[in-house]
DNA sequence: GGGCGGTACTG
DNA sequence: CAGTAC
DNA sequence: GCCC
C-alpha cells in the first residue's frame, strides 16, 4: 500500500465526495474532484460539458487548495501535516467542537468539515484519516460512524489523543486512545509497545539494519524494489562482460572499534599512510578495459580517513552508503522527511523544516555508534534538537516513530509522493494535482500542462516505467563510454568522470551524471577557451547522438551566462537528455531484453574548474549544501562552475582537482563512498 | 530572531 | 514571481 | 526544526 505502480490507480475513483478539509472552524467547501472516465480534465473539456456549473467547480473556485495547510498556520508541527481529522458532534457542544478543530489545526493537522448541505457521515470519513469524538464506547461509536465506518478503516479516538500530543510535543500512538474499531488485546498499549522496544534492542544488539516487525511491508517493498530486479540486470551485464556479480552489500564501512574512543574510519584492506587518496573514479579510461570496474564495496582509497566529527556540517562526516549502526532509525525518519517535502510551501518556514530533518538525519546516519544502546546520547548529536530527539526516543521505546507510522498508513500521501518521480512535478504540483481529484500518473498525465517545452507529458509518461528503473553500474559505464567517444571523435583529448551516485559507490543510479573536459595532459588547454567554442562541441556531440539514435529527447540544454559581475566566468554547458542506449556488444544471444531509455546529463567544463565541477555533481544532495555552507563561512563561495572568494568575486579560483577545494575549504578530503549523507 | 545551497529555466 | 531541476 |  506504500508504494504506487505506475499506471495502477491506488483507489478506484469513487462517486462524488462533498467534502471540505479546511483548517480550524472554518466553514468553506471544497471537493476533491473525482477522476475516473468522467474526469474534469481542464484540458478537454469535450463531452456534453459546456461549462460544468456543477456544484464541484462552482465550490472549488472558492478554495483552490483544500489540501494545503491552513491559512493562519499551525502553531506548532506535532501531527503529520497530512493528517485529517473529523470530530464527530455527537455528545458535544459547538463549543467544545470548535475548540476542538482549533487544537487540530494548532498542531498543524486539517479539519474535515462537512458541507452543510450534502453531508453524511460516511461521507466525512472518505476524507479523514482519524475521527475523535467524545463518545466512549465502541458500540455507540459504530452507530454514530452508520455502514461504511468499517470498510474506511478510520479509527474513532477520544479526543484526549489531541491533549496527550500536545503534552508530549510530539505525535503519540493512538492505540490507547482507540475507540472503534475496538482492539483486541485492550492492554496492546503496554505490551505491545514492551514488545516492539524488545524486537528493537535485539534488532540493534545484532547490527541488522533489517525492518522493525511493525511494518514488515513497507521493508518489503524496499528491498524488492530496490534491488531484486535491479540485482538480476546487474547481473546480467556482469556475466556479458565477465565481471562481478552484484550488487548491494554492506558498502563503504567503519573498521572496528575500541570502547570509549571516537571510531576512526579505516580504509579496507590496505595499507595506509603512503600517498594520497586514490580518487575512485572507476571510468575505464579506455573502452579496450576489459577488466569490469570493481564493485564498489572493493574499491579501495589509500590514505588518512578522516575521523568521524560531531559537525553540524556533513562534509566533515564520513558517511558510508548505509548506516552499520543506525538504518532503521534513518529510514523512520526519512519517512518525515519526505512528508515535510510534500508540504512545504505552507507558510515560507516549511520548506526550512524538511531541511532541518535531513540534517539530524545526515547527522544520526553519519553517527559511529548503535543509538539503540543508549538513545540519550542522540541529544548530543549536532543537528538533533528537542523535537527530533523526541522521535529518536519514541523509536526505541516502541519500534516506531508515530508520525511516520501514520503517514505510511496515508494513501493521499503515498499517491502525491509518487507523482513526484514525474519530471517537472514538485510538491506544489503534487498537491494540486492530487486536489483536483488526480489519484494515478496517468490522471496525473491527463490534467496536461507540460513542464519543458522538448518533453511533453505524454512523452514522459510513455518512458516513465523505463525512467524508474536504476541503472546498474556496467551501464553507466557503457553510457558514458558512448558519450565520451563522441567528443573524442570532434574533438580528441577529453577526460570524463561519471560522478552522481555512481560516483559514490552506488551500485545502481537514478541517471548518469558525466562531466568531461579538455585533459591538459592529452591536449593544449587553451583548445576550448572560448564560450562559443565549448558550447557548439556540445551541439555537435548532441547531434551525432541524436544521428545515432542514442539520444531519443532533449529535455533542457542550459544556457550559461558569460558574466558574473564584471569578469568573464569559466562555466560549465550542462545537456539534460534522455539516451536508448544500444544493447551491449555480445548482447545478442540474450535479445529479450530490451534496453531502457535512461536519463543522462552531460556537463562539459573546463580544465582549471575540473575539480569544482566534479565535486558539485558528485553529491549527495546534503554534502553539498554542507559544503557550500562551510565555503560561505570561510569567506568563500562554492557552486559546481567554480570557488570564488567573497571579497573578488569574479576571480575564479583554479581548482583543477576536488582536493584543491577541500584544502582551501579547511575540510578533510572525503572520498566519494563516504559522502552518502542522504538516508 | 535570522538564516538555511546556489543557479538557471519555464510558465 | 512561483515552481522545479540539477 | 535547529544552530548561531
Amino acid at each position: 500500500m506504500s508504494s504506487t505502480r505506475l499506471g495502477v490507480p491506488l483507489r478506484s475513483p469513487g462517486r462524488a465526495r462533498l467534502v471540505s478539509a479546511t483548517s480550524a472552524t472554518s466553514s468553506q467547501t471544497a471537493p476533491s474532484s473525482p477522476l475516473g472516465s468522467a474526469a474534469p480534465a481542464p484540458s478537454r473539456a469535450g463531452s456534453g460539458a459546456s461549462a460544468p456549473r456543477t456544484l464541484h467547480a462552482l465550490v472549488r473556485a472558492r478554495t483552490p487548495d483544500a489540501l494545503s495547510a491552513p491559512a493562519g498556520s499551525p502553531s506548532k508541527r506535532i501531527l503529520a501535516p497530512s493528517t485529517r481529522v473529523h470530530v464527530l458532534p455527537d455528545k458535544l457542544g459547538q463549543a467544545h467542537i470548535d475548540a476542538l478543530r482549533q487544537l487540530v489545526a494548532h498542531l498543524g493537522a486539517l479539519n474535515v468539515v462537512r458541507s452543510s448541505h450534502t453531508a453524511s457521515v460516511a461521507v466525512s470519513l472518505d476524507y479523514a484519516t482519524v475521527v475523535l469524538s467524545e463518545i466512549r464506547a465502541p458500540k455507540r461509536a459504530e452507530r454514530a460512524l452508520g455502514d461504511e465506518a468499517e470498510s474506511r478503516g478510520v479509527p474513532v479516538l477520544h479526543h484526549s489523543w489531541l491533549t496527550a500530543c500536545l503534552e508530549a510535543g510530539i505525535q503519540v500512538p493512538h492505540e490507547a486512545y482507540q475507540i472503534y474499531p475496538r482492539l483486541t488485546a485492550p492492554a496492546a498499549s503496554a505490551s505491545a509497545s514492551a514488545s516492539a522496544s524488545a524486537s528493537a534492542l535485539k534488532r540493534a544488539a545484532s547490527n541488522e539494519p533489517a525492518s522493525p516487525r511493525r511494518h514488515p511491508e513497507k521493508i518489503l517493498r524496499l528491498e524488492e524494489s530496490g534491488t531484486e530486479e535491479e540485482q538480476e540486470q546487474d547481473e546480467a551485464y556482469a556475466a556479458l562482460r565477465g565481471g562481478y556479480a552484484s550488487a548491494e552489500e554492506e558498502e563503504g564501512g567503519y573498521g572496528s572499534h575500541e570502547e570509549g574512543t571516537l571510531p576512526v574510519m579505516v580504509p579496507r584492506g590496505i595499507d595506509k599512510g603512503k600517498g594520497r587518496a586514490l580518487d575512485v573514479d572507476a571510468s575505464p579510461s579506455r573502452r579496450a578495459s576489459a577488466s569490469p570496474t570493481p564493485p564498489p564495496h572493493v574499491v579501495a582509497y589509500e590514505g588518512a580517513v578522516p575521523a568521524w566529527q560531531n559537525s553540524a556540517n556533513a562534509c566533515f562526516r564520513p558517511t558510508p552508503i548505509r548506516s552499520m549502526f543506525n538504518q532503521p532509525l534513518v529510514d523512520e525518519l526519512e519517512v518525515i522527511r519526505v512528508s515535510r517535502v510534500l508540504f512545504e510551501k505552507n507558510g515560507a518556514r516549511d520548506q526550512h523544516n524538511s531541511a532541518a530533518y535531513g540534517r539530524a538525519i545526515s547527522a544520526i546516519k553519519a553517527y559511529p555508534h548503535p543509538l539503540a544502546k543508549d538513545p540519550k546520547k542522540a541529544k548530543e548529536i549536532a543537528g538533533v534538537g528537542a523535537k527530533i530527539y523526541k522521535a529518536v526516543l519514541q523509536f526505541y521505546e516502541l519500534g516506531y516513530v508515530a508520525e511516520a507510522r501514520a503517514i505510511r498508513g496515508d494513501q493521499s500521501h503515498a499517491i502525491m509522493k509518487s507523482f513526484l518521480d514525474f519530471y517537472g512535478v514538485g510538491p506544489a504540483g503534487a498537491r494540486k494535482a492530487y486536489q483536483q481529484g488526480a489519484r494515478s500518473l496517468q490522471d496525473l498525465c491527463s490534467l496536461g500542462g507540460s513542464y519543458s517545452d522538448r518533453l511533453g507529458r505524454e512523452e514522459c509518461l510513455r518512458i516513465l516505467p523505463d525512467l524508474l528503473h536504476r541503472i546498474p553500474r556496467r551501464e553507466c559505464e557503457f553510457i558514458a563510454e558512448l558519450i565520451h567517444d563522441e567528443f573524442e571523435k570532434i574533438h580528441p583529448g577529453m577526460k570524463y568522470t561519471i560522478c552522481g551516485g555512481y560516483r559514490r559507490g552506488k551500485a545502481t543510479s537514478g541517471d548518469v551524471d558525466v562531466v568531461l573536459a579538455p585533459d591538459p595532459e592529452k591536449a593544449p588547454v587553451g583548445d576550448l577557451k572560448s564560450l562559443k567554442h565549448q558550447t557548439r562541441l556540445l551541439h555537435q556531440v548532441l547531434e551525432a547522438l541524436k544521428k545515432k539514435a542514442v539520444m531519443t529527447h532533449i529535455v533542457s540544454v542550459a544556457q550559461p551566462s558569460e558574466y558574473y559581475g564584471e569578469a568573464i566566468v569559466p562555466h560549465c554547458d550542462i545537456a539534460e537528455i534522455v539516451v536508448l542506449p544500444p544493447s551491449l556488444p555480445g548482447a545478442g544471444a540474450d535479445a529479450t531484453k530490451r534496453p531502457r531509455y535512461r536519463r543522462v546529463d552531460i556537463i562539459l567544463t573546463r580544465a582549471e574548474v575540473y575539480g569544482a565541477t566534479v565535486l558539485g555533481w558528485t553529491g549527495s544532495k546534503q554534502f553539498e549544501k554542507d559544503i557550500r555552507r562551510q565555503a560561505r563561512q570561510q569567506g568563500y563561495k562554492f557552486h559546481s562552475t567554480g570557488l570564488v572568494r567573497l571579497e573578488q568575486p569574479g576571480v575564479t579560483l583554479d581548482t583543477p582537482q576536488e582536493q584543491d577545494i577541500f584544502e582551501l575549504l579547511g575540510v578533510p578530503y572525503m572520498p566519494p563512498h563516504l559522502r552518502n549523507c542522504d538516508a
